[in-house]
RNA sequence: CGGGAUGUGGCGCAGUCCGGUAGCGCACCUGGUUUGGGACCAGGGGGUCCCAGGUUCGAAUCCUGGUAUCCCGACCA
């Protein structure tokens, strides 16, 4: 049991709050909104980012890194763009500073005013279409694929680790296209890049579908998207992929000459994110009151191995045991912490990693070395059984290990299932939406903004997506009664 | 940016109404006993009580003005 982490029946906000603090993931920096992710989330971060990356790489994306400093005028280029961010940017105006006459300390030079004030990028289209403007000239130089890994600023009047802060991490794609086609493709491809990622590593069944007009990306026609379900019944968009049409293109006027005569075309865009707003999706899918509850995937290490032991000598043999269970484990590419610390009782540890998620334990006393076993336990289930220490123990491991992963993405899909729900009146409707479980609701829509609108400021519930695998079916909406060919996703949202 | 709350050793808090030598728990350090689910005993170190003014013989406490953080709304990945 984790000394006094509050529970999330009580204060589900409270909850992940000081689990993400106690876990030692990350914690709030003296600049507000602003974050400092510590060894343990950064850790998980960084096999976030090592898959994707592979992902991006395995589906013919190269990495390049452009500018944190975006000249003003660039962002008002394209109407919609500047509309949607201007209200958030952090703007750089001066380059010096100078002591102050009546020493307090450094103020800003006023002598060191900028020509051309530059804005903390909030997104890259901007700097990065001024550059393929350049990068493009002819048919045979698309389709340009380029991810970066960066930080961006919107200045967030309201901020919460992880889930929404001033800075934070992500990748962003930008890909240029000599087809309409071509860049949809690319787009939906994108957006099945990331539900492949938050099923098979994040253990977390997501919703693919689109965005409406209202929820989608300043400057993009659609906006595809990753939407997955918290404990707290709460919707978080895990991921978006846009089809920019070719908006950047005129804003920046990016031309290449076609394949047919060389006559000048605008080229295609989309762009693509993740953020380290992942992690916050990572920790409110799965934890439970104890702590953290990590899949074996994404974990900084997958087992760690706890020795009970009164003497140094009784140290000693038991760390001839597990520094040989250690790299069994290595072999099956398992990766093992082993905590020989004696400044550390072991009742200690047991809570430790708990609170911090470690996939399994593995813990080695005297009885063990007896009988030729050692105690596991499992973190999901917070289950412990004795296994022999024989031929096939990190193979069983390396099972376990999967059952684990496996078991935690089931369990989030039956919570997902449970807090999905059909309604087919407004009454309806609104009672599922302001119940404690909350969850996912598929209801007809009239498709207007109005609508959405009203729903909205009525419920707090938005239309999350439309789903991209939606069953055709005659129906009515469920606020105006207008017909509707089918059902879209609402609930209400981070 | 509106409404509310809170700033006191590293962390969590009491003390503030009613001014009078700054306290508790956790953590930390030392010694000893302990070690299969967050050990115990003894001793010890650590504070410009958010900042600036003011009232007073005397301010963590009262007054004025700042500022920061958190929660609730509007906006957003």
């Amino acid at each position: 049991m984790s000394k006094g982490l509050p529970k999330r029946s009580e204060d589900y906000s409270l909850w992940y709050n000081e689990l993400v603090k106690r876990a030692d993931l990350a914690e709030n920096s003296a600049v507000r909104g602003c974050m400092v992710i510590k060894p343990y989330g950064y850790a998980i971060w960084e096999k976030m980012q090592a898959t994707l990356d592979e992902m991006f790489k395995d589906t013919g994306h190269s990495n390049a890194y452009f500018p944190l400093f975006i000249p003003k005028s660039y962002l008002s280029k394209e109407a919609d763009h500047v509309e949607g961010f201007a209200k958030e940017c952090a703007v750089v105006t001066h380059y010096r500073l100078k002591n102050d006459e009546n020493g307090n300390g450094v103020v800003v030079d006023p002598d060191a005013k900028l020509e051309e004030e530059l804005i903390v990028r909030p997104t890259s289209e901007t700097v990065i279409w001024n550059s393929y403007k350049n990068w493009i000239q002819s048919y045979r130089d698309l389709p340009l694929l380029i991810n970066q890994w960066a930080n961006v600023v919107r200045w967030e009047m309201r901020t919460r680790l992880f889930l929404r802060t001033a800075e934070f991490l992500w990748q962003e794609g930008h890909t240029a296209h000599a087809t309409r086609q071509e860049a949809i493709d690319e787009t939906v491809q994108m957006m099945n890049v990331y539900a492949t990622f938050a099923e098979e590593y994040l253990a977390l069944p997501v919703l693919k579908g689109v965005k409406t007009e209202s929820e989608r990306f300043a400057g993009a026609e659609d906006t595809y998207c990753i939407e997955a379900l918290m404990q707290d019944g709460k919707a978080l968009q895990a991921g978006t992929s846009h089809f920019l049409g070719q908006n950047f293109a005129k804003a920046f006027d990016v031309k290449f000459a076609n394949k047919e005569g060389g006559a000048m075309e605008y080229v295609w865009g989309t762009s693509w994110g993740v953020s380290t707003r992942l992690m916050g999706a990572l920790i409110m899918a799965h934890s439970d009151d104890n702590g953290l509850v990590l899949p074996p995937k994404l974990a900084p290490f997958q087992v760690v191995i706890v020795p009970i032991f009164r003497s140094e000598e009784q140290l000693a043999e038991i760390s001839e045991v597990a520094n040989k269970i250690k790299a069994d484990l290595k072999k099956f590419g398992i990766s093992v912490k082993y905590d020989d610390r004696d400044t550390h009782k072991p009742g200690w540890k047991f809570a430790e990693y708990e609170l911090k998620g470690t996939p399994v334990r593995i813990a080695i006393g005297p009885k063990d070395l007896e009988n030729g076993t050692v105690e596991v336990a499992r973190r999901d289930l917070l289950e412990k059984n004795v296994m022999p220490m024989d031929d096939d123990f990190a193979q069983n491991i390396s099972v376990l290990l999967d059952n684990i992963q496996d078991t935690i993405y089931q369990k989030a899909l039956k919570y997902r299932e449970e807090h999905s729900f059909k309604a087919d009146s407004y009454d309806e409707f609104k009672k599922i939406i302001s119940s404690e479980a909350g969850g996912f609701v598929y209801a007809h829509w009239d498709g207007t903004a109005e609508t959405e609108e009203k729903i909205k400021n009525e419920t707090k519930a938005t239309i999350r997506c439309i789903p991209i695998d939606q069953v055709e079916e005659e129906g009515k909406c469920v606020y105006s009664g207008a017909p509707s060919k089918g059902r879209v996703v609402f609930a209400k949202a981070y």
